[in-house]
DNA sequence: TATAAAGGTGAATCCGCAC
DNA sequence: AGTGCGGATTCACCTTTAT
């Protein structure tokens, strides 16, 4: 099995590719079917650059539902025993996605909330402003209890309190915010390296594997190459993959060296 | 359809009792201690022998399924179009909770997390810190938009800026949390009142009905009386009605009588 | 050069009514 | 059900332009 490499192709497919037992760690952040129907204008009249791509587009909870049990039942089979499972997802998915990582036998440890600094208000006060969206963070099932988990070094992260399920993240904006050729967002749901950073130091250890089948344009990569842990990318769009290699290619094994390491 | 009472029986079969269409608001904080306590609930909320094969645990995720698509079935019956849901889990439950309500046809408008100030610790070290429920808020469905949404009151609440789906409350303790004769908590799960608080401010209009399917100790109704709003409760074990009309009785219509009004 | 003002933007299921 | 229009509605942070 290859490692730090970048597959091509549909997702299902190339998961089943993999072997059982063999990673270390699965980061997934797959699409949320959010179901936008209007433009939506801001109280200046500019409108809402929302997620219309194809990829976020399901027929119904069911094609969705059926999606979502293949990709989980590969992710499964080929986690070690070790290892955890973390999906990202927002409230039009995540519940779903929740009960079929259940359905499947994995074992709830958290439910973390990252809690954004800055999330986009509600602009016309029908309802709060949506600050959050949910990881899911699993074992591969009740019986194996034997997981990464760095406590202390996420302790001493966190000015030597025990962290907690809530993590205050802003979101990706700025200089880490990669841009296309037009100098618009090449990717409409980037996340920020802060939020792998926690997922990858809190639960592997250096030369660890970190599977992630929705690559996009490979945070998870760049922030394993920096934390000196190896990556697996699984993604569909040759566009995304050509960012991600990029990106990763000029990313260097810098991150805090000596510190961030489970004593 | 009585009202400010509290009825003594089973939550499906009661609720059953009422009629379509004639609540503004539903609050429910329904059992989810499924795998935990090895205590599960069948449809009919009779309790079920714990057992720990891989057979009867997806037998009792089912059970709890079929429990919660009944209860939740008769609410969005008796849900006014222009009402709101209310539901309030942890990591254990909400995920399939969520999910029925997608598939019965609730409208989800935020998933609102209750950022706890003083959660319990992981003691052992193996997680973060659990220190969040969650609250799916939905409207009756995708076409009822009209519900009831105290926005500009929430904006003074909060300081004048918008309020955001991250709520910081502590937990239900001190003189707020009701003791038995023997000194202990009367109720494993009693809700701080500044959750209900902001939950019927937000969502209702003085003189508004508030159901509430798992009664409990009726902090539910003992905020809704404090707010002016009416409430109906059902609750299974006698001795938690007792406490909550007690306590219902004893409160006084004073919350900050003027202010709290959608201008 | 420094500071201030103006403009842009983020995984968004964001309205109500008349015709 | 679709279309069109009047009217009420926003927070933090980054970039660009103006003073």
């Amino acid at each position: 099995m290859d490692i730090n490499t970048i597959i091509q192709g549909n997702c299902i497919e190339e998961l089943a590719q993999l072997p059982d037992n063999s990673v270390d760690l699965i980061f997934a952040d797959p699409p949320y079917n959010m179901q936008l129907e209007n433009v939506l204008y801001r109280p200046n009249n500019t409108k809402v650059d929302g997620v219309d791509d194809e990829w976020d587009k399901f027929a119904s909870f069911a094609e969705y539902d059926a999606f979502c049990t293949a990709w989980l039942t590969e992710c499964r089979r080929i986690l070690k025993n070790t290892g955890t499972i973390w999906v990202i997802g927002s409230y039009h998915n995540i519940f779903r996605v929740g009960a079929i990582m259940l359905n499947l036998g994995f074992w709830i440890l958290n439910d973390v909330t990252w809690y954004k600094n800055n999330p986009m208000p509600n602009f016309l006060g029908s309802r709060f402003t949506n600050a959050t969206e949910t990881l899911v963070w699993c074992s591969k099932g009740k019986e194996h209890k034997k997981y990464t988990f760095n406590h202390k070094l996420m302790k001493k992260y966190n000015g030597n309190k025990q962290m907690t399920s809530v993590w205050r993240i802003g979101l990706c904006i700025g200089k880490e915010r990669l841009k296309g050729a037009d100098g618009k967002k090449a990717h409409s749901t980037q996340k920020p390296e802060e939020l792998l950073k926690r997922v990858i130091l809190s639960t592997t250890k250096q030369g660890d594997i970190v599977l992630d089948p929705f690559f996009g344009t490979g945070t998870t990569g760049a922030v394993a190459k920096k934390l000196k842990r190896h990556y697996i990318g699984i993604e569909q769009e040759p566009k995304y993959i050509t960012l991600a290699r990029n990106r990763i290619d000029n990313v260097q094994e810098y991150f805090e060296e000596a510190g961030w390491v489970e004593e």
